[in-house]
Formats: C-alpha cells, structure tokens, sequence
DNA sequence: CGTGATCTTGACCAGATGGTCAAAAGATAA
DNA sequence: TTATCTTTTGACCATCTGGTCAAGATCACG
C-alpha cells in the first residue's frame, strides 16, 4: 500500500514549476480562460510532458486550490480568543491586507471560482469554512457581548475583513485605475485600521 | 448616413433576449467560459439566428458592458454635493447595496471582467471611472475638512463602499455557505449602516 | 394576393483545445 | 558498459467552438 512512492528530484522540480504557472494562468485567466498549453508554455514543458505530471487540467486545479486553502484561511485560525480583542482583530486585518498583497494571484485564483459559483469548492465553503466562521464568531459575539469591542454582527464583520482586503487584489486593475499613480498600498493599512478602530472602539454611553 | 434603421418589432425582442441571456450566461461563467450555443439555447435562438443579430459573441459582451455602466455608476453620480455629508453617502452605501441585491448578475459581470485584469474595459476605468471618484472624492474630501464628517481618505472611502456592497453580489455563494439559511440582505443594511454611521461621523474632541 | 424585405435554419468549416500513445532520449545504479 | 527506470516528445485524435452561407420560411405592405 505504497500510495506515495519518494519523488525524485526532477519530479519535485516540475510539480512545482507547473503549480506556479498554473497559478498564473489560472488566477489570470480563470479555468475555462486558461489552457493546459499556456500553462506548459509558462512551466517551459513540452503539454504531454505536463500531462505526465498531472492527468488533467482540472488535477492541476484541484492540487492548486487545495494546497492554498490552508494558508489562506490561516490568518482568521490565528485570531485567537485570549487576546486583547480589538488588538486581535485588527491584527487579522492587517494580516489579511498583507497576504493580498503579497499574494495577490492566491487571491484572485479563490475570487474567480467563488464568482463563478463555486463549481469546485462549493463542499468545502459550506463544511469547513463554515466550521471556522462559526466558531471565531462566537469568539467576537462574546466580546462584544462583554462590552470589549462596540456591538457588531459578527458574520458580517468577518465578511467585511475579507471584502475589503482582498478587494485590493481581486480588483487591483480598476483601484490602480481610479488612483492613478499612487500605490493603494500607501494608505489602505492606515484606512482599514482607523475603520475598524472607529468601528469596534467601545463607547461609554449605550 | 442613416446608420441607424428603426429596428423592427421583431429586432427589439430578439435583441432584449439576447442581452438577457448574455447576462446571465457571461455572469455565471465569464468571457471565455461562455459559449454562443449556451447563450443562443437561453434565448431561445439557434446559433446562426443570434449572430444574425450580433456579429460576434464578442459585440455581444460589449453592448452588455457599455449599457451597464451607466446604470452601475448611477449611484455615485447621484451623490450630492449640496445635501448633508453623512447622509449622502449613507444614502449612496444603501443604494449600492440594493443595487447588488436586485442585479447580482449585473454586478458578477464586471467581477469577472475586472478580476481578470479589465482586457475590455480598462480604457473607460482610467477616464470616466476615475474622472467621476475624482471628482466625487474631492466633494467628500472637503466635507471632512469642514468637520461635518470625520476625517478619512476619500479614494479609499469609496472603494470600501464598492467592495462591501458587491461583496453580496460578487461572492454570494460563499456568504451563503457561511449564514446557512439565513438571507444575507436580512442584516447587511443594518451593519453597514451602523459601520459606515461610526467610521464618519464627527466626534468632539481632535 | 403578391412581392420584396426580413428572419430562421441545417449543413458546414477552420482553428483551438484537452488528452493519448508509442517510441526516443536521458538518468541511474550495478 | 549495460540494463532498467524515468522523463520527454512528435504525431495524432475527438470534441468543442466561433463563425459562415445558401436556401427556405415568414412577415409587412401595396
């Protein structure tokens, strides 16, 4: 029952060559809009010697999103109960806002399956995703219930975290666009800190 | 130079159908996911038939594109310079809300194209689109300065408001994989109301 | 009704695309 | 070196897709 067999190091080179351009292409082009040439094209394999790899488009999809899953919801696993609330959360936002800058393509890859229904990854969002989202809002209704954060709806305000970072990634074009040359990048950190200062800073009188 | 013929009653249902299936067909599956036989099946065309009416399946994304964007940028325009500051642009929050609400399909079709770097409409983006932010920014940049509302960075203002209210719109699967069966729209006015109500409104002391 | 314009369709085409396969080329270890 | 295993490739295939075309069906109107 030797399911896994020790890659050679060719094997690990490649797999890895072809992941990175998948996800280029992908995260560019949507799955439909990429084709497994492009993608060969991009890894500098010939497309057989791609198909040898993996047995299809849709494999190298799969091992893509499911490789990143993980490091993409890492941020919202780390926000942790102990903490000192506020601190907590807008810590998840700033790491949320890194990772859409440093992994913009990661986060363009997940927009375009989710724009498109899900086709994909539908399962995961209503079973794991789900689990998590349940369990870090009970977490920020206790704060809030506890008068150490202001009264929000707690799916909502994580809903909002990942709107707006990722807003920076998925609709880079268009911010870029509309700013012309400065870097969103420059003042977006200092304008979703004070939003969810404003947001969640407890207030004296009810 | 009659470039325009009246079109014949037939013309304008024929071509309403089309641009009612295009929507939802180039929504569900972007540009290149779509297919003319998908779209022509929709409504209720053979595919020799819809291209009688459009040229291409491209002419097809096109018209859709350029006679949405006016109805799409409606609420911004209507944002008023001579009205009170808070409630303006909590006006226009609730509008751009409704709008993802009642036209989600409207709202994916720019997802998908913007997301994928805007090969289509990356010119009107840097001229009209940013023309009109611009503008609107410098209306919410001096209301800040004369303290009606609180200080904030109009480009970044605004695209939180575009982000937040396509976010319902744009990855509708997801937000409902989290809620279960609760309707999204049951809470989002309330929290972005109450969101967008703490992060402008001025306080008393500096 | 008749006639010209409009509308519809089946058959077809060329190119793109995902995927296969047998055989060649290259690595590896005795 | 040789024998075996891994990697690479050119040629090929079936299907899908955007688009064309000529001929037939339908409509509008005198």
């Amino acid at each position: 029952m030797d399911t896994k067999p020790t890659p050679t190091r060719i094997q690990r080179k490649n797999r890895a060559a072809i992941l990175e351009a998948a996800l280029d292409v992908f995260s560019a082009q949507g799955f439909r809009g990429a084709t497994v040439d492009e993608i060969a094209a991009a890894a500098g394999l010939s497309k057989p010697n791609l198909l040898y790899y993996f047995p299809s488009k849709e494999a190298i999809h799969d091992a893509l999103l499911e490789g990143l899953l993980d490091i993409w919801l890492a941020p919202l696993r780390a926000l942790d109960e102990t903490g000192e609330p506020l601190e907590e959360i807008l810590a998840y936002v700033r790491r949320k806002l890194e990772m859409s800058r440093e992994m913009p393509r990661e986060s363009r890859l997940f927009a375009n399956e989710i724009v498109q229904g899900a086709p994909r990854i539908g399962a995961v969002l209503s079973t794991d995703l789900k689990a998590l989202v349940d369990a870090k809002s009970k977490v920020i209704a206790r704060w809030a219930a506890e008068g150490r954060i202001a009264p929000v709806h707690p799916y909502h305000l994580i809903f909002s975290i990942w709107s707006l970072s990722q807003h920076y990634a998925d609709f880079d074009v268009q911010v870029r666009a509309v700013l012309g040359p400065e870097d969103p990048y420059d003042h977006a950190p200092d304008f979703l800190d004070t939003l969810y200062r404003r947001l969640l800073t407890p207030h004296i009188a009810p």
